[in-house]
DNA sequence: CATATTTGTGTAATCGATTGCGCAAATTAC
DNA sequence: GTAATTTGCGCAATCGATTACACAAATATG
């Protein structure tokens, strides 16, 4: 039950030095002497010695924590992208503080103020889709640190982004179904205002325009992308005068629900209805038959997220804001293969 | 472009009062009058005025900062768990910081310290597969910091403890696969050595004895329990003389790998081979046949390991460690359902 | 050999909020 | 009407680490 809080003067005590000295030392300041920086390092170990980082975060102002505001960690994207994120940060020596709004715009806006109060030394967020006011992140601008969004961003606001090419796998996964000789191609979005949907959307489109197929309004089905919702619009479409021959869904979930819907419906998937999916989930590879989706490379959007804010505390803003949209890949399973590989 | 940092020191100039008051005022201190607080909290607002959670922290010894740790993020399990852990944190004022060990022992040390660094006021943990020695734990407990470990829990350790009840879980899924008429029920399983598979293994044990079924070393499929591994120990159980007519899991991804290899080799789930998966994770009701599962409830799993981080704050060393031990239930869908409806 | 530099360490202020102690004024008690 | 309390607020120390400045001793320069 030995005391187990020592601090630098503790430690400066014993060897009959100062405080200063000792943190020096410990510092590996130039200006102390070889012996003396040993002995300290030695006390410091013989002691059990934890530095308090909260002194000396007070001290200097920085708390090396970095916050990261996601809407909900429990969605394969999000922690994905959270371990990417935290890869980088811990390595230079960074902590994470992680928080979930839920997506609920009141949540964000308490959270923001709670982190800066945290003093975090920088923020990496995806914001909620309620999210249309941008005051709370202006706060975090104008107390001068590091502001980086992803996935969810936006050109407005002048800080970094990172983000994937939403046009690009959308069409991506649009044209791959044309090759595979589907024609009549319906697309689930969710409210067009968001961006990344609005991409996805337009991306969509520019595939079937260039494959020389019409646009129909009537095969585009705006819900909110869930399970059930995938299994709803299916019905719908399936109800229609010219039924579809393949979706192009915006979300994973609801892809999946649609794949169970056509085979609740007695038609086989791929062989009548081609479906694709947007977000490379766990359960992608799990069902029956396999999902093909857009892999949007979360850990590596992660990763990039926390360089640039890495990047943006050493070089000040000199550079800034940067922009950075990643390119993701399409990764084809069964629900789409109806000539077999490509 | 104002200055955005203010003191309770400037607050103080501007109202001719010292920061002492200005400090009490805010805290609602009785001794303070109603007029003083009044124009205080006024001043404050004018001010925009945040305060710096830092250098409270340093003052009284407390970061209001809650550490976890958990193997990885990105598992459903575990950040549902986080989130209800969240949940409850957060509303009792806590900022959570996350760390993830990655089931590596070294990295698991080296979180514990810069939590412990970071001056956190607790830390819910649960640990990586590798850890087999506790003195990084220990230190946690010396320094007299609420330290709950959750779901791979130790009695050891002499800390408090949430996990479910496994051993019920194991039960309950093999008694109901027993239920539907399977007899001979094979069990897929981890390394012995951690209490959870120890715990799901003799809850099958127990189940099969009590319905006067025989116990059959030859049916217990040690592994990882990935996806992959379900497959293969489907592959090696289907070559027994005698195979097995149904499956517990240990584990959902393994779980769903057996009925993927069931499907494969031209037999039918539950028809032919029913199974049972542990953990509900999202992709239970999206595969077909939907797997049956046991539920751990993991939100709530956080929840109460974050309550009882509280009262171990608030009412001192009495009344603990706690060990709470949660009751999973059994979520029936068709991966077990020979007979229908039980 | 005198001056200039470098080396090694100490002194004391600082970061911003909190709090024990003290003290005068206002209020209550007897 | 005097003594005892209460009310309201200021003073100054404190949490632990960092750092500008100072200063003596050691070394270098010319």
């Amino acid at each position: 039950m030995k005391k187990d809080k020592f601090t630098i003067h503790d430690i400066a005590r014993e060897l009959n030095i100062t405080a200063s000295t000792v943190s020096r030392a410990l510092n590996d300041n130039p200006r102390i002497s070889a012996e003396t920086k040993q002995s300290v390092l030695q006390m410091a170990k013989r002691l059990n010695y934890q530095p308090n980082n909260i002194a000396a975060a007070l001290r200097n102002g920085k708390s090396r924590i970095l916050g990261v505001i996601v809407p909900r960690i429990d969605r394969s994207f999000f922690s994905s992208a959270v371990r990417g994120i935290e890869e980088i940060a811990n390595t230079a020596g960074y902590n994470v503080m992680i928080c979930q709004t839920h997506e609920n715009f009141e949540k964000e806006v308490t959270t923001v103020e709670a982190l800066l109060n945290a003093q975090v030394d920088g923020i990496i967020a995806s914001y909620s889709k309620g999210t249309s006011n941008f005051e709370h992140f202006e706060k975090i601008k104008e107390k001068g640190i590091p502001l980086v969004l992803f996935d969810r961003t936006s050109d407005d606001l002048g800080v970094s982004q990172v983000a994937i090419d939403d046009f690009l796998g959308a069409y991506y996964a649009t044209a791959h179904l044309i090759a595979q000789g589907y024609r009549r191609i319906a697309h689930y979005t969710n409210i067009r205002k968001i961006s990344i949907f609005k991409e996805r959307l337009k991306g969509y489109r520019e595939a079937l325009t260039e494959h020389g197929l019409p646009f129909d309004e009537s095969l585009v089905q705006e819900s909110n992308l869930q399970f059930e919702d995938g299994r709803q619009c299916m019905q719908k479409l399936m109800a229609l005068p010219e039924p579809p021959d393949a979706v192009f869904s915006a979300s994973a979930l609801s892809a999946m629900g649609a794949i169970q819907m056509v085979k609740q419906m007695g038609k086989r998937v791929p062989e009548d209805i081609g479906i694709v999916g947007f977000s490379d989930e766990s359960f992608a590879s799990l069902s029956d038959p396999q999902l093909t989706t857009v892999d949007q490379h979360s850990i590596h959007l992660g990763n990039k997220a926390a360089e640039i804010f890495l990047q943006e505390l050493s070089k000040g803003s000199k550079d800034f804001p940067r922009k950075v949209v990643l390119k993701p890949d399409l990764i084809i399973r069964q629900s789409s293969l109806r000539k077999g590989k490509p």
